[in-house]
DNA sequence: AACTATTAATAACT
DNA sequence: TAGTTATTAATAGTT
């Protein structure tokens, strides 16, 4: 269909190659829509130049997805193939893993029971049992360091009681000095007090607990 | 391009339009060979008619797989990620939810306690209990049944040792009246000796073990 | 499935 | 790159 028949064989020269794939494009594309519209036919197309020049065409009744899935149930061939399949089997693998970590969860809390024997029983008992220790051996751990922390905080408060006895007993003193009407003494008691406020002890192990 | 011009419309005819499919898929299959050969081009075709049959043309240089990585990385559409995504969205939730068991039971099991505060200790120490508590309880069931089985068969032991001694006492008499040579008597005796025996109780009880 | 009158596509040319 | 046209190719209706 031309000035000449030509054989179907690559074309050569590069421009005509170029201007044979365009009217050709156009031509297949317009064939596509053709039989998709008068036929009912779904029709993906698509193409690329040798330049890499991408056009496609994919009937209005459906989308390029859908025909590929299409095409693998069809065909029985793998587009998405081995990454695909790959999750599959990691889901199955896990979800496996989730039951079976439910059914252990399900019988330590005391449920469904009924399908164990006593041989199973006694291990969920052993279980729960060094679970229990555990547990409450943490929870003495805790009541340990409380313990801990308030004979400590007790000596700190006989500390700072007896600082605060003594810094009276020292005001006291040194008021009655200014009484007296020493200014050397009065500028000197000036500077004590900050630091003796300054004694104020921290128990580190007072803020461990969350 | 035939007997008469037709309109680009759904043929209506079915068997027309079976027809027209067919030949029009022929001719379309051909125009995609024919540009792959004289153009260089890589060409995907894919059609189903609308009887669900499927046909497909895929230049011979590629395959469709590698056609459409290119058509992704072209088009910046996304084929099959979609459901990718799913997947791993899917993988990512059940993981998830995975480690929240594999937590939970390495709590209850007494391990990595020292993440928890007292408070999360007493919840599980609770927990604990409660299922210790269950499954003792379903120990208990198996031992109660158990002894109920053993009382059973001791009366059972009872019954059979008695009807035994009574057996053997008949036994006696009758051979003795045989040896005295009472013929009507004998014959009594040898009836006598399945019904005797036909008494063997049945416990369905003992068979409830599994 | 084959035929053929007719239209559609397009190769070479402009 | 786009338009024209002579020619071939595709195909609608028919057998």
């Amino acid at each position: 269909m031309g000035r000449g028949k030509i054989e179907i064989k690559r074309i050569e020269n590069s421009t005509n190659r170029q201007v044979t794939f365009s009217k050709r494009r156009n031509g297949i594309i317009k064939k596509a829509r053709e039989i998709s519209v008068l036929c009912d036919a779904q029709v993906s197309l698509v193409i690329f130049s040798s330049s890499g020049k991408m056009s496609e065409y994919c009937s209005p009744s459906t989308t390029l997805s859908r025909l590929l899935e299409k095409y693998q149930v069809n065909s029985g061939k793998k587009l998405w193939d081995v990454k695909h399949e790959n999750l599959s089997v990691e889901i199955d693998r896990i979800k496996k893993e989730n039951d079976n970590m439910q059914i252990e969860l399900r019988h330590l809390k005391g449920g469904d029971l009924n399908s164990l024997n006593p041989k199973e029983l006694i291990l969920i008992e052993d279980v729960l049992q060094n679970g229990l220790t555990s547990v409450r051996g943490k929870q003495m751990d805790f009541l340990k360091k409380l313990k801990k922390n308030e004979r400590l905080l007790e000596e700190e408060n006989k500390h700072l009681t007896f600082l605060l006895h003594h810094q009276e007993l020292a005001m006291n003193g040194n008021v009655r000095e200014l009484e007296l009407g020493d200014p050397l003494k009065a500028r000197d008691f000036a500077c004590q007090i900050p630091i003796a406020f300054r004694v104020q002890p921290i128990q580190p192990n007072l803020q461990e607990n969350k």
